[in-house]
RNA sequence: GCCCCCAUCGUCUAGAGGCCUAGGACACCACCCUUUCAAGGUGGCGGCACGGGUUCGAAUCCCGUUGGGGGUGCCA
């Protein structure tokens, strides 16, 4: 039975979009967008033995599902998997042959380019076309390119045309009698009622082929969608190999699924208006395939933390703490098969205190791009003895005024009333009594008591590391200045 | 080789013949704010690949050139 809600088939492709747990595949936003309009079918197909596995296509579906997509019902498809279909690939490919769509060749691919060499056209040039083969071993079935032309309507790139004299007679049965993934393909979406076929534009050339089995076949071609592939630098599609293009990878990293997801659609596609970070239910509304950019689109990292950032600053203090969890616990979203590991929460774990960071969340809120750098910038709150940064402390003792300012302000912290007001106009004090900025003269007092020149504002962070502590550690730090 | 796709600031994009002296975002620079660093505010830098048409008028339409990408497998 036909399913009148139109279903889409989102094509992964080795060679396409993003990386997800293992498999190249691609096109996260619009699917996103697609899953507005009607039923989604996610399926993967990789007759690649060694790609194949239940671990792979867990990950892709863990990645799936941590953008929103819920990928439950993916249908795969290969040697691993015991295909749904195998048996309509079968009844398909004899169909054809029985009609006259497709015959036998016995040529083996080193006497096909054979061939090609001697005439110089590359390719197969037909051979057994009208030799009236039957099946066996060792012999795979070709499809019979007719003569004529090939007209693509595209939902993206509008009409192609393509002329089928440039098209050679591909292979739809190998010599063992599987199928080839174009002929597979077809026959899955066919058996699956597919409407929608949506995937990356290096498929475009392919698209003929598709389509004449297709009508080969008996049945109406689907609605083509090629969208643009992702490019690196060098403007040449994204390879697992040398670019960074795991999603899990910035999952890892700290960036927020309504960040990722908001950034991906920016590329190829605009949301109406001035302000590209806008509300998911938003972008569903305005997208539409026939809108999307036909030319590719190099992922920028730097816009993406740009926009993690944002969606960062946007959280409520509870709800920035919560998302930070993962991280201040020690345990962050791991990423199998990712090279780099992502900064984790190095502090003993007793020492932690979350009424502690509670307090310093906002603060942080607003220095960090990715969750993953929350760690390193509040951990000498919870070390017994932070690391000191060399460089950082020479510079801060270097000048004249910095050993005695120090001791002077310990002096006086001693009896302090311990809030930020009466620190900070302590401090400040001692500097107009030196002729120092305030902002100088913090400095030796924060490499002291932070390890670093950089962090939370530091009279805020000493209220919170209390009075005890914050001496101790000037203290550490004189004996060390000499 | 042949076939297909693409071409607006460094990057992602807005732009469907006059609203364009080309708008926004990220990045970058400057200034303001400021207890470091951020965040925030203000301003700045920066682009229609080139050449021909069509038109009163072209970033927008057509042709060509150049450049980039992809496909052309008993890979997916």
């Amino acid at each position: 039975m036909v399913s009148s809600t139109p279903r889409y088939r989102f094509a992964p492709s080795p060679t396409g979009y993003f990386h997800v747990g293992g498999a190249r595949t691609a096109l996260y936003n619009w699917i996103l967008a697609l899953q507005n309009d009607g039923i989604f079918v996610l399926r993967i197909e990789d007759t690649d033995e060694s790609r194949n596995q239940p671990q792979w296509t867990q990950g892709i579906i863990d990645a799936l599902a941590w953008i929103g997509i819920d990928g439950s019902d993916t249908h795969f498809e290969g040697p691993y998997f015991q295909s749904a279909y195998a048996a309509a690939h079968a009844a398909a490919a004899h169909k054809l042959f029985e009609s006259g769509h497709a015959y036998y060749c016995d040529l083996t691919p080193e006497q096909v380019q054979e061939r090609a060499k001697a005439s110089g056209k590359p390719g197969y040039d037909g051979h057994s076309r009208d030799r009236g083969l039957t099946a066996g071993p060792g012999r795979v079935l070709r499809f019979r390119v007719p003569a004529g032309t090939t007209v693509v309507h595209d939902e993206v790139r509008g009409r192609v045309e393509f002329d089928n004299s440039t098209i050679e007679d591909f292979v739809l049965l190998r010599g063992n009698g599987s199928p080839v993934f174009i002929h597979a393909n077809v026959v899955d979406d066919i058996s699956m009622n597919i409407s929608h076929v949506v995937r990356a534009e290096e498929h475009l050339p392919n698209t003929p082929k598709q389509q004449m089995l297709w009508e080969a076949l008996g049945h109406k071609p689907p609605v083509w969608a090629h969208v643009p592939v992702l490019v690196n630098e060098q403007r040449k599609k994204l390879s697992k190999r040398r670019d960074k293009v795991a999603l899990e990878q910035y999952r890892a990293e700290g960036v927020v699924a309504e960040a990722m997801v908001n950034y991906l659609m920016t590329l190829g596609w605009a949301p109406s208006g001035d302000t590209e970070i806008v509300e998911f239910s938003r972008i569903v509304s305005e997208f539409a395939l026939s809108s999307v950019n036909h030319s590719s689109a190099f992922f920028d990292v730097k816009k993406l933390n740009a926009f993690n950032g944002e969606y960062l600053r946007k959280m409520s203090t509870t709800e920035f703490v919560a998302a930070c969890d993962p991280w201040i616990s020690g345990t962050p979203p791991t990423a199998p098969g990712v090279d780099t590991a992502p900064p984790v929460a190095h502090w003993p774990k007793e020492r932690f205190d979350r009424a502690v960071f509670e307090r310093v969340a906002p603060l942080v809120q607003t220095r960090v791009s990715l969750l993953s750098e929350v760690p390193a910038m509040i951990d000498f709150f919870f070390l017994a003895d932070p690391a000191i940064d060399a460089s950082a402390f020479d510079k801060a003792f270097a000048a004249d005024w910095a050993r005695p300012s120090l001791r002077t302000i310990r002096e006086r912290l001693a009896t302090a009333d311990w809030s930020v007001d009466s620190l900070k106009s302590l401090v400040e004090a001692i500097g107009a009594s030196l002729d120092v900025k305030l902002g100088k003269l913090q400095a030796p007092l924060r490499v002291a008591t932070t390890g670093r020149s950089v962090g939370p504002p530091l009279f805020e962070s000493l209220e919170v590391l209390g009075r005890e502590e914050t001496l101790r550690r000037i203290d550490a730090a004189l004996r060390r200045a000499g």
